[in-house]
DNA sequence: CCAATATTTGAACAATTGCTCAAATAAGAA
DNA sequence: TTCTTATTTGAGCAATTGTTCAAATATTGG
């Protein structure tokens, strides 16, 4: 593992022996590139609404959410496909429809949680 | 308030009456877009790294998070910025350092509840 | 005052993002 | 099969983002 290399303020051994072990746990940390991965889907002010909206309405189709959210349906796809390509979203084929709902697990509950207690 | 205008596909009229109502409660939440810029602060591998660093060591400079992350101070710098900007973090003057800390609040929390119950 | 340290700032730039538009794909009905 | 509806896809482009670099600011000590 990386050392501490840089010393970009003068500082006293015992600070020094305190970031290499801040270091340390953040080597241990390799989930966290991906947790603000998924963080950051939740981070845009468009695709926050269509989770809320999933969140609200239970199942909705791609039209569903251009029409709510007065967008394009070409805009809502190309966000849709970034949510079910880190498996936030689920969907299911209604003959020519597709619906789309949360999928189950941590991120989920994480959601409602955001929704419902509120910042 | 918005209307639902557009109309993406084919509906029942019962259907638009569901999504005349998402689109109420949508209205409602003017807060989600607020919500969705404070979570682009954590959506993003350095700016939560930084926030994961504040939780575990309590209270850093400038020039340690940039040592930590090996990162220039200019950059940690501009990151800390923004985090100033939107209240997520504090800071307090020690002669010529800065120290910066989590700020306390909601956002803490769900920081606090990110970093140990895991994805 | 001047020099050194710690930090901030603004311009610049490449990389990424979010959207539009047109074309492609998929499914059902005639 | 062809036509219509629902959705996806890729190219293109403007806007935003994250970093670097150099200069500015702030504080302390001599």
């Amino acid at each position: 593992m990386k050392q501490l290399t840089q010393e970009s303020c003068i500082r006293q051994k015992v600070e020094i022996e305190k970031l290499r072990s801040l270091q340390s746990v953040l080597h241990d940390r390799s989930d966290l590139e991906h947790l603000a991965d998924l963080l950051a889907m939740a981070g845009n002010g468009t695709r926050l609404k269509m989770l809320f909206l999933l969140v609200q309405g239970g199942e909705l189709c791609v039209c569903d959410l251009a029409d709510v959210l007065s967008m394009t349906v070409s805009a809502v796809s190309h966000q849709l496909r970034k949510l079910r390509d880190r498996k936030v979203i689920q969907s299911r084929r209604d003959g020519p429809t597709i619906y789309y709902r949360l999928a189950p697990g941590p991120f989920q509950d994480l959601l409602r949680n955001l929704f419902t207690i509120d910042d």
